[in-house]
DNA sequence: ATGGTTGGTAGCCAA
């Protein structure tokens, strides 16, 4: 079973994109983010014609995430919990059963955080990491198959961009950036891409700005997160690069994993 | 090279 993020920075922008890879890439679950979008505007009928269940948080104009799914829904979460005042559709979780086990899939969209100057900016980037290791510490408890997929707008290690002297100071390269997201790792969970490829040279999104894509300056910023329980189903990694090639791309492209059913 | 491009919006802001 295919287990696929994707920041498809648009879902009007990208819509043929978006169904000319389903087709392709036959994800079973996909982790939408920036769909840029209310839930009633996003495409939901057509995406169930090509056999999804769809779920959306959305939100008008920016951010919004959404999950796609050939196994239907037992349960949809919306929003991050830990602070009822922020009204920003970042993060949904959806619930289902598989091989009589729950699976448990997250497609969040992580602050940007930039400018680092700006604490509606940064400070509201490390406050939602807090609150995410909060609400990923309270969920391992349950000891379940736990996909935490997305963009996280972190890149781990220097490893992780073509110039690490281009990302010093970024919101994305900051240490208490980089330190939070390695203390949500050290919760359990396992890295699927860095485990599958090793540590260098291995991006997920490419600037549209300054020829970025042709010279190879990338980042590696969407990343999956897998539980103890989901861990043991992890069958392999790989990043769907061709994607940027093609005409009107996202800057991201889709990572997935293949996670590997009992049977 | 302190630039450059794209998407959603009609606020140029966010990335």
């Amino acid at each position: 079973m295919k287990i696929a993020t994707w920041n498809i920075n648009g879902i009007k922008a990208r819509h043929d994109v978006l169904v000319e890879w389903l087709k392709q890439a036959e994800p079973d679950i996909v982790c939408l983010q920036e769909i840029k979008s209310v839930d009633e505007a996003f495409p939901g009928s057509e995406l169930e014609a090509l056999g999804y269940n769809v779920a959306t948080h959305g939100q008008k104009g920016f951010n919004g995430v959404a999950l796609l799914s050939r196994l239907p829904f037992d349960e949809v979460n919306r929003g991050l919990a830990g602070d009822d005042a922020d009204e920003q559709a970042r993060f949904i979780e959806g619930v289902f059963s598989v091989d009589g086990q729950v699976l448990r899939v997250v497609s969040l969209y992580l602050p940007n955080g930039n400018p680092t100057n700006d604490p509606r900016k940064f400070d509201y980037k490390l406050a939602w990491m807090d609150r995410l290791q909060a609400w990923a510490t309270d969920r391992l408890t349950l000891e379940e198959p736990l996909v935490l997929a997305g963009d996280y707008n972190v890149i781990p290690q220097a490893e992780d961009c073509w110039d690490p002297a281009v990302w010093e100071g970024d919101a994305l390269f900051r240490s208490e950036t980089r330190s939070r997201f390695e203390a949500l790792k050290n919760l359990g969970f396992t890295e699927a891409l860095r485990s599958a490829n090793g540590d260098s040279g291995i991006y997920t999104f490419w600037d549209y700005q300054a020829g970025a894509w042709p010279k190879n300056h990338g980042i590696r910023i969407d990343h999956l997160l897998l539980s103890p329980e989901a861990a043991m189903h992890y069958g392999g990694c790989a990043v769907d690069k061709y994607v940027r090639d093609w005409e009107k791309p996202s800057d991201h492209v889709p990572v997935w994993i293949d996670y590997q059913l009992a049977s």
